[in-house]
DNA sequence: GAAGATGACTTGCCTAGCACAAATCATTAA
DNA sequence: TTAATGATTTGTGCTAGGCAAGTCATCTTC
């Protein structure tokens, strides 16, 4: 009996809210960014940079959970600004990979710190503590799947 | 120096890991409400319909953060499923109220429970219990701004 | 009661994000 | 050498959504 517990209870299923916050800070977001000449999706791109760390091309297009050639359009204009670059990857020449630059990863930082006003606009019924904890399930969810697919694909030198 | 505790510490901005999560979510999510005719944007619509209850269609646009003309279609679609219901507000009859359904209740219930397979492959480096800390606090941040700009729309009786 | 403001609705137009397909080029694998 | 693969480019199409204009019903104000 232990493995049916909320049968009687309704279930609670993120996704819906997920989507509307996010697009409540996506949003007013676009406001700040825009000034930066960065739009919601290359702060999406860069987050993700960070914390997975130099990448694949197709290992980011996969957790992107983004077309290939639409990842390329998105990486030139970051490559253009110098927020990232693409190298070669020794293994296989013909793989890029794609890493934060400095200039990126402090630019990243910039912005997030202008984020503060969208922040406490959203997030305004969450308390310092709580903020600080959705940061971090939502990380924690994040960097469960990196590794799931980045292994998954990054992974290829035995064969 | 109790004001000023984060200055050397990195800036944590929930707002990109949002919009990831919630574009995996979503994307995994077509495939399941597709079968049943919702799409995400249905879904959100009833799940806020349902955590603030009838509302005025104003001040779900307001909520949704959406144009009025694209609510208008929204409820259309929704409305002609019978998952929403719109009456006329007693108070001024040029007003819609806008209300869930029972079997819109029914639907979404049906509609979470069928996305338990997203949730275990989005949400599936945290556990139960984080999984429904995430839940709350989402739902959390979610209704306070409902009231927020609720009751400076739906409240105009004084003038 | 008349005139203007307001809420919902419709239609039309336009943009952004993105998927998908096809073709090219470099590189690697068989 | 031939085939597969990774990145790139270009073109096409779809969906979500914003924005504007115009209609109708209702409310408000004078």
């Amino acid at each position: 009996m232990v493995s049916l517990p909320a049968v009687n209870q309704p279930v609670h299923r993120s996704g819906a809210l997920l989507d509307h916050l996010a697009r409540r800070m996506r949003v007013r977001s676009e406001a700040v960014l825009a000034p930066l000449g960065l739009r919601p999706r290359h702060l999406v791109a860069l987050t993700v940079l960070r914390s997975r760390g130099d990448c694949t091309q197709q290992a980011l297009a996969a957790t992107l959970e983004m077309d290939g050639t639409n990842i390329v359009g998105l990486l030139n204009e970051l490559e253009a600004e110098n927020l990232i670059e693409r190298r070669r990857s020794p293994e296989d020449r013909r793989r890029h990979v794609v890493e934060l630059t400095d200039t990126g990863a402090k630019q990243l930082a910039k912005v997030e710190f202008a984020l503060a006003a969208v922040d406490d606009e959203v997030l305004g019924a969450l308390d310092e503590g709580q903020r600080e904890a959705l940061y971090n399930l939502l990380l924690q969810a994040a960097r469960g799947m990196e590794t799931s697919c980045a292994s998954a694909i990054d992974a290829k030198p035995e064969s």
